[in-house]
DNA sequence: GCTTAGGTTTTG
């Protein structure tokens, strides 16, 4: 848009004027200055009519007065305007208007004699990257820019400074569409790459939703101006600046190169189309571009997924959680759960609602997304980010279901993002919308629940798995094959302590939640307890934050230190201790290390790197574990916990011995038997109910990684193993099965006595039974 | 004017 009309209301422009334009006196307005960046502004005393040249170019010619030197004896200078810009400034410029001129070229008059102006005349056309913006000040008068681009410098990723303000070009590896902070401000997170393969993450904030980047999905290219770059945690970031502005572009190579922005004022000329271009075809040769985005027909259960949609339904649930109706034309292969609302509640379209009731599905927002669904507009087109689909199961229903979620949180980008109806991936939406024929999908409904079931793939899997269950176990027995069967009834009638070979099918299990099996448990004192949350590991390190790390402590023969204070007003001081092999320090991989002043980011990034993680605190004579509340060791994903009963924890130069070892493994039961510490083992235990038609027992689980040959620790940092958790309890306690249709388990259980002063009970253990190999 | 968040899945 070459030309465009800003309101101003009350004085005041929607838009200023960009910042990096300085004005310029008239005097100065010379062949051998440098007029980058640079504005010249006066009053149009004279506008010449419209024409043509020779050519066929438009050519237009105001006379602008520098108001400053009114007096001067040259106080005016021509304005030649050249091309599709003549034509639109003819229309809108009038005497007595204020015009600003910026990014001209300038030239010798060659009538300065004949009509006394200045030697000089400035020339501005489209063609040269000149765009116009006429900002209406009031109904009298009009500031007319003509903007043509100034140089813009842009900075490779590799070159940042640390306190400086740059633009730069990048490729978007990571986003978080804009969501409402805990601030004033909209948040985005971006984090770019370039040519240079240096990541930078930029975090973006603004009051106005449509100021922050209008990224769409991983691949988009954008242009950032004036970004503040910080150093923080030892790497450099990008901030929002005052006069911060973006332009971001589709990266797919080919497409067209559209800028999408909010701002009215931006360049864009030819060699920054190059720049998107070159940057396209990089991306397309070094990064790994995802494949098409998904779909409801492709849904799985238990992951998380990106979904473009069109809004047709929303309503309130409680507090925490809102419920959006959704469709993207596709259905999903598995039954979908129905949120149940009131229908009062209930915005949207009535008779849309039931025409797409087969092909829509609910999604359940929670905390956060809750206050940015409500604002959402009935019809509007969505890209929902890191939905989570889960299979679950009512207890009215014969098969499980898919729910959709998008929790609370905006980790790995989860949120909603609005686009508009120009995206191509909202055009080729919006046409395959168009194209679904509803009849089929209502044809679906009447189908049959067995044709139903051909597309759901685990009931599938579940009937094949059955037919063998039948005469095979789904479980299998790992010693004593030798023991022959017994009946339930025969194991509750007898006393315990004793050992027993059962064939039972899994009538319920707890708990449901699977997760809620992960307990800590001490081999020492036999107790359980919960995994702690992160709160309170996080509550922990910021009050170890208060002890100052003690300088007599650092470089001692085996570790390094290094210590430094944060920048902010917190001035944390912070102090990692590398311990050494040999004298030497080993690679990250290898080196354990031990942090004071630590955050429970920096914590968590460190375990990213390095092999141990220990947070600990100075005291006068040694460095000292935290509160065991806290884990005292974190190894990758997994954080090691102490049993607070039974530990002594001794002062950390006790792992020096482990250190001098000729190839020191830093394992866990190790670090913990150095440190004084009891080992808490991660173990799953559940409670399985057993039946076999002669009677019904409940045998509890408890379990480090034989049975499900799954490790207890990792379940909870592993989205994959939980998955794979979850669908071998489906297999074994197939949802929603009658008794007949449940598969056999061979199981070994002990009986042990459990005696108090009020009772004594008899309680049932697996053991050495592990899920048969084809069922995990 | 200052903060917000600072990528690393919830457990409803």
């Amino acid at each position: 848009m070459p030309v465009q009309l800003l309101k101003i209301i009350k004085g005041k422009s929607e838009t200023s004027l960009p910042s990096h334009l300085q004005k310029e006196d008239l005097k100065h307005l010379q062949e051998g200055f440098d007029h980058t960046n640079k504005y010249f502004q006066g009053i149009v005393i004279l506008s010449y009519p419209l024409t043509k040249l020779g050519d066929g170019t438009d050519f237009f010619k105001v006379v602008l007065q520098d108001l400053d030197n009114s007096c001067s004896r040259i106080n005016s200078i021509n304005i030649l305007i050249y091309g599709k810009m003549a034509e639109d400034c003819a229309k809108v410029i009038h005497n007595g208007d204020t015009c600003l001129v910026a990014g001209f070229k300038l030239k010798k008059s060659p009538t300065a004699k004949e009509d006394g102006r200045h030697g000089c005349h400035l020339e501005v056309s489209e063609e040269a990257g000149s765009a116009i913006y006429v900002r209406e000040y009031s109904v009298v008068f009009y500031i007319l820019v003509l903007s043509v681009a100034p140089k813009y410098v842009y900075t490779p990723l590799n070159h940042l400074k640390d306190g400086t303000i740059v633009n730069l070009y990048g490729i978007v590896k990571f986003f978080k569409p804009p969501y409402v902070s805990k601030g004033t401000d909209y948040c985005s997170v971006v984090t770019l790459v370039d040519p240079s393969n240096v990541k930078l993450t930029c975090t973006l904030f603004n009051g106005n939703l449509d100021s922050l980047p209008k990224i769409y999905k991983v691949g988009d290219i954008v242009r950032f101006h004036r970004i503040k770059i910080r150093e923080y945690n030892g790497q450099m970031q990008g901030i929002t600046s005052a006069g911060f502005a973006s332009l971001t572009f589709d990266g797919t190579v080919g497409a067209p190169v559209v800028p999408r922005t909010s701002s009215k004022v931006y360049t864009f000329m030819d060699e920054e189309q190059k720049t998107i271009e070159e940057l396209r075809i990089w991306a397309a040769s070094n990064l790994s571009i995802s494949g098409p985005a998904a779909k409801l027909s492709d849904v799985q259960p238990m992951l998380f997924f990106d979904l473009t949609c069109q809004l047709i339904g929303k309503a309130k649930v409680d507090g925490s959680s809102f419920l959006l109706k959704v469709w993207d034309g596709t259905k999903c292969p598995y039954p979908t759960w129905k949120v149940p609302v009131e229908a009062r509640d209930l915005e949207g379209e009535k008779v849309v609602l039931h025409q797409l009731r087969n092909l829509a599905v609910d999604i359940l927002v929670y905390d956060n997304h809750v206050q940015l669904a409500k604002s959402l507009k009935i019809g509007s087109f969505l890209r929902i980010y890191s939905i989570h689909t889960k299979q679950a199961s009512a207890d009215n229903e014969d098969v499980s279901h898919i729910e959709f979620h998008l929790h609370g949180g905006t980790c790995y980008g989860r949120g909603i993002g609005v686009l508009p109806e120009s995206n191509p991936d909202i055009k080729e939406l919006k046409a395959f919308l168009e194209s679904v024929d509803l009849a089929d999908s209502q044809r679906m409904e009447s189908m049959s629940s067995l044709e139903f079931d051909d597309t759901f793939n685990s009931v599938t899997d579940f009937e094949s798995h059955l037919e063998r269950c039948q005469q095979l176990s789904v479980t299998v027995l790992t010693d004593h094959q030798d023991l022959s069967n017994t009946e339930l009834k025969t194991i509750l009638n007898s006393t315990a302590p004793r050992q027993y070979r059962i064939r039972a099918k899994l009538r319920t299990y707890k708990p449901q939640k699977l997760y809620q099996s992960i307990k800590l448990h001490c081999s020492k004192c036999n107790s359980l307890q919960e995994v702690p949350d992160g709160d309170k590991f996080d509550f922990i390190l910021r009050g170890s934050v208060n002890t100052a790390p003690n300088p007599e402590l650092h470089n001692t023969s085996w570790y390094d230190s290094v210590m430094w204070t944060t920048r902010d007003q917190k001035q944390r001081k912070i102090a990692i201790h590398f311990v050494k092999h040999d004298e030497m320090l080993q690679q990250p991989e290898d080196t354990l290390l031990m942090i004071e002043g630590g955050t429970l980011k920096e914590v968590w990034k460190l375990t990213k790197r390095f092999k141990c993680v220990i947070p600990v605190r100075s005291t006068e004579d040694d460095l000292e574990l935290l509160d065991l509340s806290a884990p005292f060791l974190l190894q990758g994903n997994i954080k090691y916990y102490g049993c607070k009963q039974c530990s002594t924890p001794k002062p950390v130069r006790s792992l020096s011995s482990i250190a001098a070892e000729q190839q020191p493994s830093w394992e866990p039961a190790e670090i913990a038997q150095a440190l004084g510490i009891e080992l808490l083992q991660y173990v799953f235990v559940m409670r399985f109910t057993l039946v076999d038609g002669t009677g019904a027992l409940n045998a509890y689980l408890f379990d480090y990684e034989k049975f499900f040959q799954i490790p207890a620790s990792e379940i909870l940092t592993n989205n994959f193993l939980q998955q794979k958790m979850q669908m071998t309890m489906n297999t074994l306690c197939p949802p929603g099965r009658k008794l007949d249709d449940l598969p056999w388990l061979e199981c070994f259980i002990k009986s042990y006595n459990v005696r108090d002063e009020m009772k004594h009970q008899v309680y049932y253990q697996i053991f050495d039974t592990t899920v048969a190999e084809d069922v995990v």
